[in-house]
DNA sequence: AAATTGGCTTGTCAAGTGAATAAGATCGGT
DNA sequence: ACCGATCTTATTCACTTGACAAGCCAATTT
């Protein structure tokens, strides 16, 4: 019944729920979770205020929604890319993973700008956020520095952080990496140019 | 007359406003220009919400305060460094003033956090950021990675935020860095290991 | 000693917050 | 043609927001 073809409803209600959490995403990147609130989320969709009640109980609840959207894009463009590509040679392999994850970087700011924003203070959502999403990758991303870059365990924290900041910065702040530097990280000359750059940095 | 000695009238308020400063860095830091409210910066500080009216005229006037403060001491600390470390070789001399800025992210999450905040919408706060306090900043380390470090001019950007992100990110997410890895980054001990792994990383 | 003044406190304001609710409109599914 | 899920509009609630005004009090000045 409901697996087998979208209703007309479904269809509909699966797009207005799509609508409100890309708003979300949005808004929660640009100004935190606090700084954020439903009311704006509900103008940018184009709707109002008392759907995201109807759709996600809580503001609390369509963060989790939007922060699951985020990661599931990410999983997503990642497990494309490296079934398409078979591997040279190891190294080379963990470098266009590395630029892999540079262009999802721009592509979608707004994971890096949710972590930074998540991160600092530890109360609940920060620790969803980790048990959650962050751990899976970073247990994955942990093994390839291990096997493949050769860092020591010791370093693999430090190696993580590294690559999560150099990977992902300029991207997170482009207006002001415009402003400051002249160079416009979003166009694709400048995403190719960081990914080459940041993945021979790390895996040399 | 005011500069020969100073009142107690002074005093206390210089006192004060620096109070009410160190508050704001703290509050601004850990919610965002929008999250931060004037009455919980008061109640860090230890003072009512009237005081901060007086003193800066609006949370706007404020938060430009607590900005012109942290980079003060930013570059109050780089300059002590300088001049206290004869350099060595060239490429080493670099190493060591990168290890000196990963000190200053650790110290001072602060300022990575804040950068961000702003760094992400083209807003007044944006502008006067970086006109004010970024570009001096970006000027003298672009001219570091030019001449010390031998990075292509049109990848000067590149490294200014490979350097920036891979610094600070672990100090700016601290708590999150421990629930994920078990390293708490503000040790001592984590903290040197990361600027060194950090030098090294740049200046190979 | 009295007057002044600048730092500070308190209380108030309109605007906006998230959340919850209710009543009605719209329209696809049956 | 009707039912009911999706969606809109409106209102309520208790609360927070930044800004401001009136007044208090002690350090300074006269």
């Amino acid at each position: 019944m409901a697996a087998s073809e979208p209703t007309t409803r479904e269809r509909q209600r699966e797009a207005t729920r799509e609508r409100i959490l890309e708003a979300a995403v949005e808004a929660f990147a640009e100004k935190g979770f606090l700084g954020a609130s439903t009311r704006e989320i509900a103008r940018r969709a184009g709707t109002n205020q008392g759907l995201i009640t109807y759709h996600f109980r809580s503001k609390d609840e369509l963060w989790r929604a939007a922060a699951d959207d985020i990661f599931e894009r990410l999983g997503g463009q990642l497990a494309e890319h490296l079934d398409a590509v078979e591997p040279a040679d190891p190294r080379e392999r963990a470098r266009d993973a590395i630029r892999q994850y540079v262009r999802f970087a721009a592509a979608h700011p707004e994971l890096f700008r949710i972590m930074v924003d998540e991160g600092r203070v530890a109360d609940e959502r920060m620790k969803w956020l980790v048990d959650t999403h962050l751990r899976p990758r970073f247990d994955a991303i942990s093994q390839g520095l291990l096997e493949v870059a050769g860092i020591e365990e010791a370093l693999v924290p430090h190696a993580f952080y590294a690559l999560a900041g150099a990977a992902s910065l300029i991207f997170a702040v482009a207006p002001e990496c415009r402003r400051l530097t002249g160079l416009d990280p979003r166009t694709a000359q400048a995403v190719e140019a960081h990914a080459d750059y940041v993945a021979r940095l790390l895996v040399p």
